[in-house]
DNA sequence: GCGATCATGTCCGAAAACCGCGAGTGCCAG
DNA sequence: CTGGCACTCGCGGTTTTCGGACATGATCGC
């Protein structure tokens, strides 16, 4: 194996459960997902990292990063469009990822919709799979990706989160 | 797909065959194969530049890397001692290529004692595999590795040339 | 000696399974 | 009739699994 990349990791907490946060030297997010699906994250980050391989030092604050997110769960809902990111991943997931940041704080589109934008309307299910498998919740919003019928349908860390981070985003929301 | 990779590509004479030499903007070597397997050697650089992909743009003598490959056929055979090389590949693909490059001129070693040296006694024929897909022939010389028994056994560009460079290396041969 | 046989590790390609969907169908209750 | 619900099936990218190939070498009979 190559010199592994050193990552830097955070946590800190959040009205609906503790948040973990990787960032890489340049201050790039890498990867954000709550703690009780930490595994899961590692997991899709080791795929992501396979060449290489990286190594995690925990860093408190990392590059501002998680201040900025605090304050996006405080209410500067804006806070989050400018972070920057990077992510590997293939052509497709990329495309999905690309375009989910598009879709502006306090809407929702449907997986037919993201399909469409990106020139594959038939890609439904997987632009769902894509959508599932992003290392970064929040910033790429993909609790922002609803079913067509309006109902929430899934999401990585919990339903209960979805439907709180749609509504702290002020968007509408079935039921 | 990411921007491509510009490499740079040469051909030129030797005494047992036109060669193709691969390089990228830094000066590392990044293939070198005889003409007549040009397709093989394109494939193999395509498998392992599959994320980026690349292009190939011709130019004479890159780096001087030409220059010294025809320097080691004229019989400084030192000259590739010291050629920079760039690969990519499996862990365990590129134990074996390092541990190649570790054969000194003259010398040949067996497929079995390679797999001794990598710590993996056993991966016998996974080494001579791992021989096979080697991108950078000559530089990287996989022709050093002989049969248990003293026979030549197999190579890439047909065993004529691995018994000339052998010979031309100055390596005891069979026969 | 010599040839046939077999154990063995890795990599590649093909095929199958997996899904955070959605449209279409048929049925049933109002 | 009509809206809603349950069910089925096609969809397409990714991951996993599996089978075969191979630049060998040790062993076993003859």
């Amino acid at each position: 194996m190559k010199d592994p990349e050193q990552l830097l990791i955070d946590r800190f907490a959040t009205p609906i459960g503790e948040l973990v946060v990787i960032a890489d030297d340049k201050g790039h997010l890498r990867a954000i997902d709550w703690t009780d699906h930490e595994t899961r994250m590692i997991e899709l980050l080791a795929r992501h990292c396979r060449r290489r391989g990286f190594t995690l030092k925990e860093k408190c604050d990392p590059h501002g990063l998680s201040s900025t997110l605090r304050a996006y769960f405080k209410g500067y809902l804006k806070a989050i469009d400018k972070l920057k990111t990077a992510t590997d991943g293939t052509d497709f997931q990329r495309a999905v990822w690309h375009e989910l940041r598009r879709i502006p704080c306090g809407k929702t589109i449907s997986y037919a919709e993201l399909a469409r934008r990106i020139g594959r309307p038939k890609a439904v299910r997987a632009v769902g799979l894509a959508n599932g498998s992003n290392p970064i919740s929040i910033v790429v919003p993909c609790h922002r990706v609803i079913g067509s019928d309006g109902s929430l349908t899934g999401y990585g860390g919990g339903m209960a989160r979805k439907d709180w981070l749609l509504r702290h985003e002020g968007a509408p929301v079935q039921n």
